[in-house]
RNA sequence: GGAUAGGUGGCAGAGCGGCUAUGCGUGGGACUGCAGAUCCCAUCUAUUAGGGUUCGAAUCCCUACCUAUCCUCCA
């Protein structure tokens, strides 16, 4: 298996530390508002790694930061005139709802700053006893240039770097380039204590104490959006590396490419901010998942309405597909399909740097073969592709499974009378069953010769 | 100014030196009481531009132009 290393720019072997086992780091959202398209780009191509690399025999701890406290927390809850820790409790709940919803399930634990404030003050201590941070009065700083490979994992060099282009330099830093560790508190904020008085953690501390504390102080794969790569990844690089002296925070680095609207970046003052939950009210989390994965993880992707009404019309396409298999009972039949090579392709096609769209790619080729020889398949060829379906959902997920809301026989019984009424050219009495049916979530096809339904 | 990734048909996007995918869209057909689904056929005669290497370039090299993201808020 190979991917893509951000820290070495290429396509890498992966080889985990320990045998079988991969600890996988992905950083979480800051719980200040509520969640975008953008966030489940990234975190659904995280779970289908996640996944993924769980079928093929790894034992995976994938761990997910929560940073539940941070300034933007702050401004936001005062601007609503609310308290900042329940401002982000409530956001925190809509993340994790929303993450279910769209089957995003494979973090075996989120870690949340405020629940680790010791690990975080200890790691500054040390910070501060190595020499590598300062304080001054409104905080303590990490001191960039003690850290000699900084800039490593974005390659920017130091020298170049343009200055307070977007935000104000601390006047008490000692050098622009040097970021907050903890940050002391002003009146009204919410704290905690340290040695260096009441505050709170800044931002890329958090996350290399986190995972200090549950990996240890070199791990596996370290994931996120490309935008964190600077300054945050390599802040987190710096600090762990300076204090542990080794030659990696992460062997690997992962990230995903920034999700677009029209080709522009999603922004508020842009209005073109789209949220998880409007997108749900138009299609499914299957729908959503099959957009966010029908694409290389690495590359830009711009969000249109094209492209999600083309994702509908493929995951009702295969959906549909793997429910006419489920039907295929007891049939004799031509048709076959050779499940361990076609599984061997899935396989590689996710081996090579988590070549998700080339799955769904050969699944949709699968699908059309099934169309096309729908007449001869035997159920024993049906149970097999059913079981290749299932592995490849099992980490992609986008086939739709409705709740069945009626019985088998009383559908069927339905349908029996609708086919009378077919019959005697009751067309209105008919066509009134379709509708209410669909009201069910229950859709009905008549093909050649007889009916088909199914669940929506 | 620096860093990174790119420029392929109406759109999305493969191709990794020779055979020019695939999906969506569009048009036509089969089927059909209608709807829908499915299948078949077609369509769009695409490789940012200019050089070079080669028998042969979308693919390798050079130059130019363009786009996106990042440069201490960000998934």
């Amino acid at each position: 298996m190979f991917f893509h290393n951000t820290l070495t720019r290429s396509p890498q072997e992966f080889k985990p530390m320990h045998r079988g086992r991969i600890n996988l780091f992905v950083c979480g959202p800051t719980v200040q508002d509520h969640f975008h398209i953008g966030h489940a780009r990234t975190y659904i191509f995280f779970d289908a790694v996640a996944k993924f690399l769980r079928k093929t025999g790894y034992s995976v701890f994938y761990l997910q930061n929560i940073t539940d406290i941070d300034d933007k927390i702050i401004n936001r809850a005062k601007e609503e005139k609310s308290d900042p820790l329940e401002l982000a409790e409530s956001y925190l709940e809509e993340y994790y709802r929303e993450m279910k919803e769209l089957k995003v399930d494979s973090i075996n634990f989120y870690a949340r700053a405020t629940l680790h404030i010791d690990e975080i003050v200890s790691q500054i201590e040390r910070l501060v006893s190595a020499g590598l941070a300062y304080e001054t009065e409104d905080g303590v700083y990490f001191e960039v240039r003690k850290f000699k490979d900084y800039g490593e994992l974005s390659g920017q060099n130091l020298d170049q770097i343009k200055h307070g282009v977007r935000t104000d330099i601390s006047e008490s830093k000692r050098n622009p380039e040097d970021f907050v560790v903890w940050k002391k508190m002003k009146p009204g904020e919410p704290f905690w204590d340290s040695p260096w008085g009441k505050g709170r953690p800044g931002w890329h501390v958090e996350d290399t104490a986190i995972t200090e504390s549950y990996f240890g102080e070199e791990y596996d794969i370290h994931g996120a959006g490309s935008d964190l790569i600077f300054p945050h990844h390599e802040a987190e690089n710096a600090i762990a590396r300076s204090l542990s002296g080794k030659k990696h925070l992460a062997r690997y680095w992962i990230h995903t490419g920034m999700l677009n609207v029209n080709s522009e970046k999603m922004s508020k003052s842009l209005k073109n901010f789209r949220t998880i939950s409007e997108i749900l009210e138009n299609y499914s989390p299957e729908v959503l998942r099959y957009a966010m994965l029908n694409a290389n993880y690495r590359t830009m992707l711009d969000f249109s309405e094209e492209m999600m009404e083309s994702s509908r019309e493929n995951v009702g396409y295969i959906t549909k597909v793997y429910k006419r298999l489920k039907k295929v009972k007891g049939k004799e039949g031509k048709f076959k399909i050779d499940l361990k090579s076609e599984l061997s392709t899935l396989t590689k096609a996710m081996e090579a740097d988590f070549d998700t769209r080339g799955v769904i790619m050969r699944l949709l080729e699968i699908c059309s073969d099934i169309n096309r020889n729908i007449e001869s398949i035997s159920s024993e060829s049906a149970d097999s592709i059913i079981e290749l379906l299932d592995w490849a959902n099992s980490f992609l997920g986008i086939v739709e499974s409705g709740e069945q809301p009626l019985g088998y026989g009383l559908i069927s019984s339905i349908l029996e009378i609708r086919k009378d009424l077919r019959k005697k050219k009751e067309f209105d009495l008919s066509d009134r069953i379709r509708a209410e049916l669909k009201a069910y979530g229950i859709y009905i096809e008549d093909v050649n010769g007889g009916t088909e339904w199914w669940f929506e």
